[in-house]
RNA sequence: GUCCCUGUAGCUCAGCCUGGAUAGAGCAACGGACUUCUAAUCCGUAGGCCGGGGGUUCGAAUCCCUCCAGGGACGCCA
């Protein structure tokens, strides 16, 4: 249930239904109905709702704005009851001033959805959203934590914008740098076996390497020294990647991501479908031989995308091979729409992964790919090189330590994707007191106040239909009531935009009207009636900051 | 050189996709409000050639072109 569009659609036809009549009556001449926005105005002067269909229609109907906008007015049909006043001002704008009635019935809504409120219904579209797939060869840095913030809220706003939703981890256990990491492994066990051993040049030289290493000695000796190299790289490997994907689980588990599938790319060698995607597309004549290597056309138009080799000249493939065949994959598990969210660094992937879709024969408009700005990390005010081969990274472990899971998740998608993120960590922890997520947790902990008292001093919490909600008249309090409205269109604009950071936005605002509310009324302490009915705008106003709240991964405390 | 992102108040950023009315927040600054349901709060003041230039339009922070500045990507790495 979303009134906000209710009462929008209901203008819309209004309005269309006195353009006809209008043209009908020959007091206007248009072809077609152009594209209007039924829209909120910015300044509350100028009405509930605005119109601007006149302006767009000036050219065709050949006429002033402002007279187009006053003929359509004086056919509206004035019966409608929820319609105090209508205006044209400005260049042409058709403003709507409107009864408050509709808004009476917020709590109703809300009270109706009880945990759900701006949940729309199911649309059928089955989306995908592919997030974090940090290589499991080390820790997860700030840019993972980016990724996972702004992943994780977007799939849950997907989810509640009617879309069936998957969460989807891709595991790079595969590849070269797979290979890399095992001999820093072999190099490491020899090492600490006191044997000759040799660093791969440009190896992990993470100390969470040689701990790994240490933990698997301590459980399975020193044997593997005698053993084949490959035999002890592979046993080695296994060991590692299956402890760091233990390891990464658990700290996005801490971080509030839980995923519904981990899939390993490893899994596409293993049953063929990368050599058999391969064979398609040369099939369909997307591949050429140059230098022993196959290349992917992906170039077709003004080099938009620049060719890539999917096999290399000594016969393996590379890992863009293997994103084809998981693409493929994701589609044929019937994905409707398809999305990833990559760092920046892998933008000049997009127009060639898109292209390898149209080549796998599926519209490329189903794959989005959201790029994320890279976060740059600074302790002091210096900045610090987030590198896995050198070691030296703040992990998101003791991100989550030092700043917060609540203050990290509420900031990583503050921002839109698109605002390049410098991440201070000694100032995110001196400011922490002033952090915004703070503000907006504060909140909800006073409404969770005021109804412990009413509460404890006996007052029941009534619903809607035994409460008379009118009593809310003042200003601020339709503004509350119309806010919480706003809620699940929110949602369906940050669906559609794909920017999470919108409901950051809007949870601060709400916020921002509850702690200003509080300081210039009572709930409890008025008289019966009034006081229920605020005690019922404390809750919707509670119940919708928390769902936001919900949504971004941030708790909702009821002390602070 | 090509491509992507960014440039809006002292600072951090919304708004740009889909043009609209006087460009908005937060922080910092300054001045006020706690015998009150939590002052992690509130109220007020001040702060802007929306990077520059050109174009389209009745109308441009928003669309187009161009230039400047910062960041990033351009590998048989992922």
């Amino acid at each position: 249930m979303n009134l906000v569009k209710q009462m929008e659609e209901g203008l819309r036809r209004w309005v269309e239904t006195a353009l006809a009549q209008a043209r009908e009556k020959g007091e206007l001449s248009y072809q077609e109905v152009p594209s209007f926005v039924i829209e909120v105005p910015r300044e509350k002067q100028h009405g509930d709702f605005a119109c601007n269909v006149a302006m767009l229609l000036a050219r065709q109907a050949r006429m002033a704005p402002a007279r187009i906008a006053n003929i359509i007015v004086s056919n509206l049909d004035k019966n409608d009851a929820l319609i105090e006043g209508v205006e044209v001002a400005g260049a042409g704008f058709i403003n709507f001033f409107l009864r408050p009635d509709w808004l009476y019935d917020v709590p109703r809504v809300v009270w109706e959805a009880g945990e759900n409120y701006g949940q729309e219904l199911a649309n059928g579209q089955k989306i995908q959203v592919e997030f974090v797939s940090a290589n499991p060869t080390g820790d997860l840095h700030m840019g993972n934590a980016r990724g996972g913030a702004i992943g994780d809220s977007l799939a849950n706003i997907l989810s509640l914008a009617g879309y069936e939703v998957e969460r989807e981890y891709y595991i790079n256990d595969a590849g070269n740098q797979i290979e890399l990491f095992g001999l820093s492994l072999e190099a490491r066990y020899l090492e600490l076996c006191g044997r000759e051993f040799q660093f791969p040049e440009a190896g992990y030289a993470g100390e969470d390497v040689v701990e790994t290493v240490q933990r698997f000695i301590a459980e399975h000796g020193d044997s593997l020294v005698s053993a084949e190299a490959e035999a002890r790289i592979r046993a080695l490997t296994g060991y590692a990647l299956q402890e760091k994907i233990a390891y990464i689980k658990t700290t996005l588990e801490q971080f509030g991501i839980t995923y519904d599938v981990w899939f390993k790319e490893s899994s596409l060698h293993q049953s063929g479908k990368l050599s058999e995607v391969i064979r398609e597309l040369k099939d369909a004549g997307c591949l050429y031989e140059e230098d022993g290597a196959w290349w992917f056309k992906a170039g077709v138009e003004e080099g938009e995308a620049k060719d890539e080799v999917v096999i290399r000249n000594n016969g393996t493939p590379t890992y863009f091979a293997a994103d084809i065949a998981y693409h493929q994959n994701k589609f044929e598990r019937g994905f409707d729409q398809v999305i990833n969210v990559w760092g920046a660094d892998h933008h000049g992937h997009v127009a060639r992964m898109k292209a390898a879709v149209a080549a796998l024969g599926y519209d490329p408009d189903r794959l989005e790919v959201l790029l994320m700005q890279l976060v740059r990390l600074y302790r002091g005010g210096e900045m610090v090189r987030m590198s896995k081969r050198t070691g030296t990274l703040v992990t998101l472990n003791e991100l989550i330590e030092e700043v917060g899971r609540d203050a990290a998740r509420f900031f990583f998608v503050m921002r839109s994707a698109d605002s390049h993120l410098d991440f201070d960590l000694e100032l995110a922890k001196q400011e922490s007191q002033e952090n915004p997520v703070y503000y907006v947790q504060y909140a909800h902990a006073r409404i969770c106040s005021i109804l412990r008292q009413a509460q404890a001093s006996g007052i029941e919490i009534k619903s809607p239909d035994q409460v008379d909600v009118r009593r809310l008249a003042a200003d601020e309090e339709l503004a509350l009531l119309r806010k919480v409205a706003d809620f699940p269109n929110e949602i369906l604009t940050a669906a559609e935009t794909m920017g999470p950071h919108r409901i950051a936005r809007y949870v601060l605002e709400l916020a921002g009207m509850f702690h200003s509310y509080y300081n210039h009324y009572r709930v409890l302490n008025e008289e019966a009636e009034l006081r229920d009915a605020r005690l019922i705008l404390m809750e919707i106003i509670r119940r919708t900051i928390k769902k936001a709240l919900n949504i971004l991964g941030v708790s909702a405390p009821e002390r602070m």
